[in-house]
DNA sequence: TACCTGTTTTTACACTGTCAAGATATTTTC
DNA sequence: GAAAATATCTTGACAGTGTAAAAACAGGTA
């Protein structure tokens, strides 16, 4: 149905989001523009103006997928976690958080770093409470609810620190992240019990 | 002596340094120019060329400088710790790291946040290293040499994960992030010590 | 003196985000 | 169906950026 070029492109605002993601994939966040994604969807450089003002909510939109996925993910782990108990569950998601990270290191930058990038839309908000309050029911089944709150703040700091630190090439040499998150999450998890009882 | 427009600065590389210092304090890190640090040292947009290559390298000066004074603040912080035991002086650091991203937040953006913004001068790779093994050698007092690397990995982790969610505002409101780390540090410390066993 | 070297400015280029105005398609209304 | 209104996209422009090359200037040296 589509014609070649069609001057209205029918679902402009979705295949922006699309190559978006995916320049966010193949180049450095610095390279991630707003005229090379409308170059990459074959529009103008001012076409996405209408769909989404600026280029802060763009990539806020993409952030709010990926949280919307990152909460899939963990949920998944979660429940495919071996032993069914709080504690392995809890550390299936920290794994799990870890190799989200590493798989989509771009929409995890937006995500998880410095907000300069993206603009917090409704999307945004929403889809990152949404990952607070998965996490924050997870923590609650071991220590509680009374300590959920810093539990939780725990768990995210040190998987979120060990994250960013591997994807800022800012780990030493001799520290393979998959061993790492193995030990801070046997450690955290034996924080947060030493912290309940 | 000196007049008042000297064609030649005499110590402008200094000076660049001092106002780009400045404007980190004063301007979000994306308003940071190459041209704004040279207009508040009074000088050509070109002449930083000179001295720094490129935008990167004098970044990445300034995140070095940053890191040796981060070394400083955390060693005297461990020194002056209450209690002279191997976890009070860890807790006593890692309060004074969390201090030290509040009170220098676009400092800290620098030196851990994505490093898209700032080369790795031979500078800033020395003084990261050695904010590294100050903290290694803090962990290895507590759970011995052969477990601290990985230790200092939870340490470092949950530290910046807890600092950078704290500048970055993702943290939950109800989050006290001074009485986090109190807790944090209590957990990680407990963390550290069952592995130890 | 004249020359050389290190600094700084001037000028230029390609690129960016955003805005305003125009062009074109789709939808609505009659 | 035709006309008018609206939504969508393009063109063109502006101020700003980082970086490079060439020109202007200062200081030291012979």
């Amino acid at each position: 149905m589509a014609a070649l070029k069609p001057y209205h492109h029918g679902d402009l605002r979705d295949a922006l989001l699309q190559a978006g993601e995916q320049a966010l994939a193949d180049l450095p966040l610095a390279e991630v523009s707003l005229r090379e994604i409308a170059r990459r969807a074959g529009v103008s450089h001012a076409a996405p103006k209408h769909h989404f003002g600026t280029l802060g909510e763009l990539l806020g939109e993409i952030a709010a997928r990926g949280f919307d996925q990152f909460v899939k993910t963990l949920a998944t782990a979660a429940n495919q976690a071996p032993e069914q108990t709080p504690e392995s569950r809890m550390h299936a998601m920290m794994r799990a958080y870890l190799r989200f990270a590493e798989a989509q290191p771009a929409a995890y930058g937006l995500m998880f770093g410095r907000a300069n990038a993206c603009a917090m839309t409704p999307h945004l908000v929403a889809a990152k409470m949404a990952a607070w309050e998965q996490l924050e029911d997870g923590v609650a089944a071991i220590v509680g609810p009374l300590r959920a709150v810093a539990g939780a703040a725990l768990v995210w700091s040190s998987v979120h620190g060990l994250a960013s630190l591997r994807l800022d090439r800012r780990l030493p040499p001799q520290i393979d992240p998959h061993q790492a998150i193995e030990q801070v999450g046997r450690m955290v998890i034996a924080g947060l019990r030493a912290d309940a009882l």
